[in-house]
RNA sequence: UCCCCAGUAGCUCAGUCGGCAGAGCAAUUGGCUGUUAACCAAUGGGUCCGCGGUUCAAGUCCGUGCUGGGGAGCCA
């Protein structure tokens, strides 16, 4: 007979009669003439119920079976004259593929997130975590979609690379020479004798080499893995994280904005038609309020206010804020959520941020002390997008990278682009795990990560 | 990196003023006619995070280290 998957028994109601089912047993209770097994194969989150009767061969086995324990079980699909579920598995044979012993750590009781971080290897058994990496699955999949139907080209930009692009922050340096034996001149080490011939590192943003693409192929966008070495102990920070940039030629820094948040609704939507179920799980156990966060997505236009206009409301709220409010200084955690949280209560973009806190690329605004950056700052989460008109003029682009001491022949490359048919063009880069955590009320990074790094964790 | 909080059974936690180490769940054994984190009874289970100090006496007070969590900075 061929294996089902618990989910299409679920999905399929017209299946019935004889089935066979392979998963883990998340429960079991004995009664006097027989046991409920509760089993589940990772394919959903509700378990199948299977009923073992004390005429089975090896019944004083399967009776004491524990949680954890690997079954495969041949029997009769059936209506349920139970309560909790519409059908059962009357099971015909019960085969124990792997009985756990009981130091298996998963219990059937609520464990800390604490606890199960601790045991990353084996917690996506849990259900919560389960629910966790099946969104994680169809969330990706929702970003491929949304950009493959509008006409982007995916592009797997480098991850090890030699350029320090933008500056962002420490980089991972990437080298096969053994501790020990860099050669060093006058102290300094001499890259020369490395791999590549040069400082090398691990990418911390694909844009440069994305921007290069959109001015080829048009629409084009990254999504893959993005490290960044800062010594970060937040609830927000990992040193590995997945990061989604589109960029498009022959669009300005308004377009993007309405890209971004017609991307964000398209992901939403998508996610509460495919994952109801494990959706219900974030709702009912961790954050209740995610039905109301999430309707608040759709149905709302983001707000979209400039730099200004957001240091003014925060100057004028009276609110007493730990860290004064002040232009041309970047925002403060504290200032951010008021914006989101507590003055609009929904998603917000501020843009054309002061040049001196942003990066070279950023497009020069015609009053030459600002530039055509947005952030996009959602509830609870704080900052989820950073994106940019990017400077498409090559005489302002080489004037900037001089004012902030870039070395252009660094950069000859990406230069280039601005001298042969250079256009307006634009991109975000959103920060793949801070969406599931949006779309999850999870409050902690590593808890939307299969296995996360961050400082000092490199386990599993 | 800085600030704050915590560490007691496999897990979640209680432990009063410094005076015999506790509960629920899990495990084990038995009971129970359909259960839903089943229920009932019994049993086993401890380096009270490590090291040092104060004290007649430390899980409890002090110092220090480690680990975990929350917040800040940096950012996505």
């Amino acid at each position: 007979m061929k294996r089902i998957k618990i989910a299409d028994i679920w999905k399929d109601q017209r299946i019935s009669g004889p089935v066979l089912v392979k998963g883990w047993i998340r429960t079991l209770r004995n009664s006097k003439h027989f046991s409920f097994i509760e089993l589940n194969d990772g394919s959903c989150l509700t378990n199948i119920q299977i009923i073992a009767d004390n005429t089975l061969l090896n019944y004083t086995d399967v009776e004491s079976l524990t949680t954890g324990s690997a079954l495969a079980v041949s029997g009769t699909l059936r209506n349920s004259p139970g309560q909790g579920q519409s059908v059962e598995i009357h099971a015909d044979t019960i085969t124990i593929i792997n009985k756990t012993p009981d130091s298996y750590p998963l219990q059937k009781k609520r464990h800390s997130d604490e606890f199960l971080r601790s045991i990353a290897h084996l917690r996506p058994r849990s259900n919560k975590y389960g629910a966790m990496f099946r969104i994680r699955s169809h969330v990706s999949m929702f970003i491929h979609n949304y950009f493959q139907n509008k006409g982007f080209f995916y592009i797997h930009t480098p991850v090890i690379t030699g350029s320090d692009c933008e500056g962002a922050g420490e980089m991972f340096r990437v080298s096969n020479i053994k501790p020990g034996q860099m050669i060093t001149q006058n102290g300094k080490p001499d890259f020369s004798s490395d791999f590549f011939g040069k400082e090398t590192n691990l990418t911390v943003s694909g844009q440069l080499s994305a921007e290069m693409f959109a001015l080829s192929l048009g629409d084009v966008y990254t999504f893959g893995p993005t490290f960044r070495a800062e010594n970060s102990n937040t609830s927000r920070h990992a040193a590995e994280f997945w990061m989604v940039e589109p960029e498009m030629a022959f669009c300005d820094l308004t377009d993007t904005m309405t890209i971004a948040e017609e991307f964000i609704k398209y992901v939403v939507k998508s996610y509460l038609e495919t994952c109801q179920e494990d959706f219900s799980l974030f709702s009912r156990f961790v954050d209740t309020e995610l039905p109301h966060v999430m309707n608040t997505i759709l149905s709302s236009d983001f707000e979209r206010i400039s730099y200004l206009e957001a240091v003014n409301i925060l100057i004028n709220s009276g609110k007493s804020f730990e860290f004064k409010v002040e232009f041309n200084s970047d925002l403060q955690s504290e200032h951010e959520r008021f914006l989101s949280e507590e003055y609009f209560k929904k998603p917000v973009f501020i843009y054309n941020y002061p040049k001196n806190i942003k990066p070279f690329y950023m497009r020069m605004n015609d009053d030459d002390q600002t530039v055509a950056a947005m952030d996009l700052l959602v509830p609870n989460i704080g900052e989820l997008i950073g994106g940019s008109q990017r400077e498409e003029r090559l005489d302002y682009l080489i004037k900037r990278m001089k004012d902030m001491g870039l070395k252009q022949e660094d950069y000859w490359w990406y230069i280039d682009s601005r001298k042969y048919g250079s256009v307006p063009h634009s991109g975000f880069g959103l920060g793949f795990e801070r969406l599931l955590m949006l779309l999850t009320g999870v409050t902690n990074i590593r808890d939307v990560i299969p296995f996360p790094r961050t400082p000092g964790h490199i386990e599993f």
